[in-house]
DNA sequence: ACCATTTCAATTGTGCGCAATTGAATTGCT
DNA sequence: AGCAATTCAATTGCGCACAATTGAAATGGT
């Protein structure tokens, strides 16, 4: 397998090099991996869950199925749709997965009385007694990333921001992602 | 401050303005998917891809195989575990990602000549050509973000820092991911 | 009450990601 | 030269993501 090669000091340097090119005139390669932001996101986004793999392992869930289990401990009972809006997944993703989940015994679906489309999300006394073995997991991922809290806030503060804005052109025109807004300018 | 946001289905945008009420008092519950860089992460990055989906699709492309052709577009040639250093992928993801690239017409496997382990990863004529049809994607991309380039650029470097963090960490112990590292901040 | 529309979860099919294993080729050591 | 250790790509198996479709249930308009 793999490719355990320990970080390459050359990304990073590249990144950085690139990037303080400015907001090029004409000399700035844009097709540039390291100078891409969705490939910042994609790859720091896959790093971050290998280093949950470890940390989730214990518990018996996968990082898509702890996601789901940080929004039942927050809110018992959602249906699939609901949980699908807080994670934005849709159903495809999540039946299965909840299936998983159920089958694990964390949770419980069931079909709701008033409404026999909707399926409801339940937490079994075993899914609600795992969060005490999860209380430790955010403390020590936010060690492992090295960065301060403020950084780690910031942080995600503007990738929320970011976040918004993509759903928010993702809904206004789904088949041409370039409308409206006419420059990258604020 | 309240530290009990009601369920809050239909609302992306405002749960993410919401969660920013301010930094972290004693009593934050770390648990919150809001809180979580992870999920920002995560999350931003599946939706960045759907941006990108349909910039994509005219030219034959998944954003995974556009990544890889990234990288092949600014050097050509290179073994499977090559490009997999450059996008942390290994043989497992890229070797049937690279069979479809072929089956496209863009790329060609061959076996490398001085060691026969080896295969390089060639551009076709036509998927060099490719090229010319992406440069406009970038652009747009930074236009649907609704960020300045400025933010964009910061992002990214952030997210590179971030990402090299969390690679020496898995380099340093895969098996433990919070083992001396320099945080402090307990 | 009727039926078209909408909403909901499930299903199907494709393409990743990645752990683990395999098998071939190369290297290192003696 | 001989052979164990290593390196490399491929393969297998599982779990997401997501588009598209399906079928059941609810809703709205007449």
């Amino acid at each position: 397998m793999p490719n355990t090669t320990p970080f390459n000091p050359l990304d990073t340097a590249a990144a950085s090099a690139a990037v303080h090119a400015h907001s090029a005139p004409a000399g700035t390669d844009w097709l540039k991996l390291d100078v891409q932001l969705c490939f910042a996101l994609y790859s720091t986004s896959l790093a971050m869950t290998k280093l949950y793999k470890p940390l989730l392992a214990p518990l018996g869930l996968t990082y898509p199925q702890y996601l789901a289990m940080l929004v039942l401990w927050e809110t018992d009972g959602p249906s699939v749709s609901e949980l699908g809006q807080r994670l934005n997944l849709d159903s495809g993703t999540l039946t299965p997965l909840l299936k998983r989940l159920e089958a694990s015994g964390f949770i419980e679906r069931r079909r709701a009385l008033s409404d026999e489309r909707r399926v409801e999300i339940h937490l079994t006394p075993v899914g609600r007694a795992l969060r005490d073995q999860a209380v430790a997991i955010p403390e020590q991922l936010a060690c492992a990333s090295a960065c301060g809290p403020a950084e780690l806030e910031s942080l995600t503060k503007r990738l929320h921001e970011l976040r918004a804005n993509v759903l928010t052109h993702l809904a206004r025109d789904p088949a041409d992602p370039v409308t409206a807004d006419g420059d990258g300018e604020t």
